[in-house]
RNA sequence: GCGACUGUAGCUCAGUUGGCAGAGCGCAGGAUUGUGAUUCCUGAUGUCGUGGGUUCGAGCCCCAUCAGUCGCCCCA
């Protein structure tokens, strides 16, 4: 392989026999997202820097150190790769003012930019399918988006996937916890490791998180983020609960989710699984009340989520659940002339009535066109030489099934012919 | 960003103490010249990730670099 020409580490290329494993998983998430109402939105890949540095949190470490970002050099324009699409969407959301008189169920999906070192499940240019609701302050939205993936992960054959949520409380209640939680952990700052005492200023509750079996006394015996909610978030999280519970979805309070993404408030929730190795939350997302007006538009309540759309297909694929790809209906295998001629017109008159038809090109030999119509996994070969094009017929060959005897017939009724065995195949199965 | 491991044909991989570059699958052609998937025969694969170094001689040893995997970190 040659070194010189190759893709940007951490982006790949998806090839055929993946992409059209995407298209379809794309397409099912679509479907499910709609019948819940939610209605798609694109934006832009590349957006002012501003709005990560302040949708995200300026010491974060998406903003801090994974962020592409460039100069435009043509008009001296601060852009950057989208490292996540909340920020772009609420921007499209002022912007247009959507949320202003009505509520607003939106979803999209594409590539992500983040600058990290890929590994299984991480890449530098990652697919995420991001759902947003805007205008809904109650519990109701965020358990319903809860409802949503729970029935995706059905719709995809996903099992063994589990539900955590946490609530953040509201950011007054977060500071006030953060304050004690970093008082409590200076006084025993001997013990805490070299990681925590990097984060110690920076990001304190992901401490409580630490594998170090040394710290877990003192992680134990620190101060409870839930102790400092108020009544109204309390209220707000056992709303989110109460659905959930009468919904049957399974799920366990993490007191120590939390989230990379300043934006958040109240309810946070991701769904996780063992079998992906380091990067195992598949779907994350929460509430974020005050982004859209911090970022300019009127005050509106939001809530939203992220799939890794790599995680996702990744673990479909580790469970076996990835369908075989389908090949056309019919190839239409060809040789001489006028043969090459009466091909087209039937290959055509086949694609007029519905049929996924490949064309023999390139030549070669009945045989080699043969082998080839084998491989394309069609259903059905339809041969035409110079015999059958004299008398305008073709040989109608069934390839799956080695019972129906090849058939010779007249170049107008091959259509007809393959749909009703088609149907009878259905009727069949079912 | 840190640490460990890996990199040989389109794919999966072998390659001994340093001595001619290999297999299976796949691909191409053929087995009384108009028919696939089975079988048999024949054939083509390649800058051994890349660049240096050691050596009479390097896929193998050394250095650098790129890429992947796993863990840390982070996160979807």
């Amino acid at each position: 392989m040659s070194q010189n020409l190759q893709s940007v580490r951490g982006m790949n290329d998806i090839l055929p026999a993946e992409a059209e494993f995407w298209e379809l998983f794309e397409t099912i998430v679509a479907e499910r997202l709609k019948s819940y109402g939610y209605k798609p939105i694109r934006m832009p890949i590349v957006e002012p820097t501003p709005l990560f540095k302040r949708a995200i949190g300026e010491v974060t470490d998406i903003v801090e150190k994974e962020m592409y970002s460039f100069i435009d050099s043509l008009n001296g324009e601060p852009l950057t790769l989208r490292p996540e699409g909340t920020a772009g969407c609420v921007r499209a959301v002022i912007q247009h003012g959507l949320a202003n008189q009505a509520t607003q169920r939106l979803y999209y999906m594409g590539p992500m930019f983040r600058h990290e070192r890929p590994q299984k499940g991480r890449y530098r240019q990652f697919h995420q399918i991001g759902v947003e609701a805007f205008g809904f302050a109650g519990p109701d939205v965020d358990a319903e988006q809860i409802l949503l993936t729970a029935r995706l992960w059905d719709d995809l054959g996903l099992e063994g996937i589990r539900l955590e949520i946490n609530s953040l409380g509201q950011p007054e209640e977060r500071a006030r916890h953060r304050a004690d939680l970093i008082a409590y952990l200076e006084q025993h700052q001997e013990v805490l490791d070299e990681d925590g005492k990097r984060r110690l200023y920076t990001n304190p509750l992901r401490i409580l998180d630490s594998k170090n079996p040394a710290l877990q006394d003192i992680c134990a015996a620190a101060p409870k983020l839930i102790d400092y909610l108020g009544e109204a978030s309390l209220a707000h999280f056992q709303g989110v609960q109460q659905i959930l519970r009468d919904a049957g979805i399974p799920f366990v309070v993490n007191p120590r989710l939390v989230r990379g993404l300043d934006y958040y408030n109240l309810t946070v929730f991701e769904w996780v699984t063992d079998r992906l190795g380091a990067q195992g939350t598949v779907c994350a997302g929460g509430r974020y009340d005050g982004l859209v007006q911090q970022l300019g538009g009127r005050p509106t309540p939001a809530c939203g989520f992220a799939m890794g759309v790599e995680r996702l297909i990744a673990l479909i694929r580790d469970a076996g659940g990835e369908p075989a790809p389908r090949g056309p209906d019919v190839y239409v295998v060809h040789q001489g002339e006028a043969a090459t001629r009466l091909a087209f017109r039937v290959a055509e008159q086949l694609r007029d009535n519905g049929l996924d038809v490949i064309l023999h090109c390139g030549g070669g030999s009945f045989k080699a066109q043969m082998k080839k119509a084998d491989a394309s996994g069609a259903l059905y070969a339809v041969i035409i030489g110079d015999d059958e094009a004299a008398s305008g017929d073709v040989q109608l060959k069934a390839l799956r099934d080695p019972d129906v005897p090849q058939r010779r017939l007249a170049a107008d009724r091959v259509a007809g012919c393959i749909i009703d065995q088609l149907v009878d195949t259905e009727e069949e199965e079912s």
